[in-house]
DNA sequence: CATTTTTTATGAGCACGCTCATTTTATCTC
DNA sequence: GAGATAAAATGAGCGTGCTCATAAAAAATG
C-alpha cells in the first residue's frame, strides 16, 4: 500500500468518525455535509470523492456493524432451531447497530427498506443481498433449501419491519423490538415448515 | 359555500390534477414544485398554502384512492375467511392506487413505511391509523378481537412490504405482488389463530 | 531532473424544497 | 362606498445536497 493510499483510507476513516460524532450530537438532518467536511479538514467537494451521498457515510458504519454481527452469530449450537438461529443473527445486528439507532432512519429508507429492493441501485444494495444470503444459508442448514422468491420477500418484509420498529423503539432497552422479532420469526419458521410442499392457492383481481 | 371557498377547493383540485399529470409524464423527482405551480397558474409560495410538502400532493391522491378501496371492499360475503377479506381489501387498494404506482415510492417512505409509524408526525399518519382500524374491525368480525400490539406491528410489516414490492413490481400485471399478498396473509391469519392463547416465549440479548 | 500524464482537492455555483416579509385581494363595518 | 380588517397570493431568498471546471499534487516517463 502506497503512502497516498494510506492517506486516502485515513481520510475516509476521519470522515466517518467526525460524521458519527456530529450525527450523535446534533442529529442526522441537522448535520450538513459542509459541517462534516469542515470537521474533517477537507473541502465540501472532497467529501463527495469519498462518499456518493450523505447516507453513504452511515452506510459504511452500518456495513461494518453488519459484518461484525455476522461474525458474532456464527454460533454452531447444534440443537438450535431455525428461528433461534435467525433470532441470534438479527439480535446480534441490533446490538452492533445500537450506537447508530437514533439516526439510522435515512439509511433504512435508502438501503434496507423494502423500497430499496427493486430500486435502480441508488445505493448498491449489497447489505440486502448479503443478509439474504446468510439467511438462506442458515435455512438450508435446517433442511429448508431453495426458499422460493416469495418466501424471501416475506422474510424481507418482516426483517425490515423489525429494523424500522427498532429504530424508533421507545421501550427502555428496546425489548419491544426483540418481542416483535421473536414473534415474526416464529411465525415465519412455522409457515416455512407447513407450506413446504403445499400448492400455491393464488387469487385474482376480479 | 362562498365563492372564494369554491375557488380555494378549485385551486386545490387543479394543483392535484396538474401534479398528477406531471408526475406521470416526467416522474416525481423530475417534477419541481415550481413546475407544478406554473402549470397550475399560481406562484410557488401559493402552492405551499395548499400543501405542506410536495409529498402531501400525492398523499391526497392516495388518500382518496384508499377511501374508495375501503368502500369497494365492504363485501359482506358471509362465508369469506379472514384472509380472504383482508386480501380483498388490500387488492382493492392496489387497484385504486394503480395510476400512482410508478411514483408512489416517496409517499410510502413518508407516510406508510414502517419508519413512519413512530416518527414525530412529519405527516399525520392518518392513512396508517385508518387502515389498521379497518383491519382490526375485520379481524374482530372473524372472532379475533383485541389483536395485540405486536401482532398489529407484524401485520404492518407485511402490509408495507407488499406495497413496497408492488410499487416496483415488474411482472406484467403485478401478479407477483398478489402472490406475495396472498402468502403474507395466509401466514398471518394462520398464525393469529394458532397463537391465540399461547404464552409469549421471549428471548433475551445475552 | 524536466516533462508529461494521471490522480486528487477545491469551492463557486446549481437546482431543489420550502419560508416569510410584503403586497394584493376579499370581507366586514358603519 | 370609504375605511378598516382579515385572508390569500406572491416571488425573492435561504440553506440544503451535490456537481463540475479548474487548480494543485503525485506518479510515470525519458
Amino acid at each position: 500500500m502506497r503512502i497516498t493510499a494510506e492517506q486516502k483510507t485515513a481520510t475516509r476513516r476521519r470522515i466517518v468518525e467526525v460524521a458519527l460524532e456530529l450525527f450523535r450530537t446534533r442529529g442526522f438532518e441537522a448535520t450538513t455535509t459542509r459541517d462534516i467536511a469542515r470537521a474533517a479538514g477537507i473541502a465540501t467537494g472532497t467529501l463527495f470523492n469519498y462518499f456518493d451521498t450523505k447516507e453513504g457515510i452511515i452506510g459504511e458504519l452500518a456495513s461494518e456493524a453488519m459484518g461484525q454481527a455476522r461474525a458474532a452469530a456464527v454460533n454452531p449450537a447444534a440443537e438450535a432451531t431455525l428461528e433461534e438461529e435467525l433470532f441470534a443473527l438479527v439480535a446480534a445486528q441490533l446490538r452492533q447497530l445500537k450506537p447508530l439507532r437514533k439516526f439510522i432512519t435515512p439509511l433504512l429508507e435508502t438501503v434496507l427498506s423494502p423500497l430499496a429492493a427493486a430500486r435502480e441501485s441508488v445505493v448498491d444494495g449489497s447489505l440486502r443481498v448479503e443478509h439474504l444470503e446468510t439467511v438462506a444459508a442458515i435455512a438450508s442448514r435446517h433442511g429448508v433449501a431453495g426458499i422460493s422468491p416469495v418466501s424471501i420477500q416475506v422474510y424481507w418484509s418482516l426483517y425490515t419491519g423489525v429494523l424500522a420498529f427498532w429504530s424508533a423503539d421507545k421501550s427502555p432497552r428496546q425489548e419491544d423490538s426483540l418481542a416483535l422479532l421473536d414473534q415474526s420469526l416464529n411465525m415465519f419458521a412455522a409457515w416455512l415448515r407447513d407450506s413446504a410442499g403445499e400448492p400455491n392457492h393464488e387469487r385474482r383481481l376480479s
